[in-house]
DNA sequence: AGAAAAGTGGGTTGTCCAATCCAGTTTGCG
DNA sequence: CGCAAACTGGATTGGACAACCCACTTTTCT
């Protein structure tokens, strides 16, 4: 039977093989978007066989839901410990570099994990959208955790919104990531970021 | 005969169905997506006969490059003398108030046109993917006359880069319409572009 | 007037793919 | 052990859709 979005398999196995499908979609979806990525090719790369997918996924809209969730999880995963170091001009600078070198390593395709995958399907499927909006959120928030505390640190300048700037960074980045991919250059993304670091570094030399 | 992508129809009436045809794939790929848009579909809404489309175009692939660079064409259209006048901070803020108004009108739906339709088949479709970034340059080149309009003047900081401040406002306004797709709600744009045009005046204020 | 282009309206073909079903086997928890 | 879940490996259905073809009419240019 298909399950509904929240049950999970009972067994530690069947966890694995429902991870496994996601992953695979996730890559997959990555590299050729939604939809160029058939139920057929996910069954094969996550090497199960034809019934599996839909013992555990409704439809593929419902895989694309899981899809993105674990997008979100992978994409703050990859910036490790860089988000715990953004309440310094260093380390948002350090992580502006590891944004850019990881676009460079990917040959600057595919985007945002979490932002290309959430405008391919945001008009078709509202689940799926706010599902993107969510993981956005959640990756906004680790940014804003940053400001917040050089804000309370009086860093910044007591009238300058840390919630505001870190939204704003983070659109930056989107931008820059879509311009890039685009492009196939990381200069957008270097721009873009660069114009909102240097922003936050002259309030900081402000206050 | 499917004509390739840069012979025109020879006739006045040729030139008004093909561009019909463009224009309603336009709008229903704005509203849908590439995938979710058939033939079929394009065909009714253009009110055209059945062999139409493939008088005019090659294949479906052929028709979402006209519509890359048609959108092209309407975005910067749309925004009309605004784009004349961003070469003063009132003008960036009246432009800003606009692109946000715009949003709300649509219901913060579809993105941007450029960007979204760029996004769906940038890694499918490379001619695509390129009219796109084409697409975007031509705005930000828009962006960058005001710019360096206001450095000729000495109202930004010599060692200040127009142009960079130029592609970091588009990168900005694209992530801020990306996410107020998503969230559907304009605050991401409206900080988003803020956030780039406090820097500007910022800049102002020290040159 | 004559030719080329634009257009009608329909049919057709072939393919792809999501989704469903099933009969049987293996695995693993209690 | 016993039962349920996990899993295999198909087959199949049904629909959607891109792409192509055609016989014929209307419009437009020269």
């Amino acid at each position: 039977m298909a399950e509904n979005g929240t049950a999970r398999p009972l067994t530690r196995r069947g966890r694995e093989t429902r991870q496994r499908i996601v992953a695979a979609a996730a890559e997959l979806m990555f590299e050729n978007g939604v939809a160029e990525t058939t139920l057929e090719d996910i069954r094969a790369t996550a090497g199960v066989s034809g019934s599996q997918v839909y013992h555990y996924f409704a439809d593929k809209q419902a895989l694309v839901r899981a899809v993105i969730d674990y997008q979100a999880d992978a994409v703050l995963d990859t910036q490790g410990t860089h988000l715990d170091r953004l309440d310094t001009v260093a380390g948002l600078r350090a992580w502006r570099d590891f944004l850019v070198e990881h676009q460079r390593r990917l040959g600057c395709r595919g985007g945002c994990p979490i932002g290309a995958l959430g405008a391919e399907v945001a008009e078709t499927d509202a689940a799926a959208r706010l599902a993107a909006a969510r993981g956005l959120r959640r990756w906004e928030g680790r940014i804003r955790e940053g400001l917040q505390a050089m804000h309370a640190r009086g860093e910044l300048p007591a009238q300058a919104s840390p919630d505001d700037l870190a939204l704003a960074t983070l659109a930056a980045l989107q931008g820059g990531l879509l311009m890039t991919q685009l492009q196939r250059d990381t200069k957008p993304l270097e721009v873009a970021l660069d114009a909102m670091l240097d922003r936050i570094q002259s309030l900081t030399e402000a206050a």
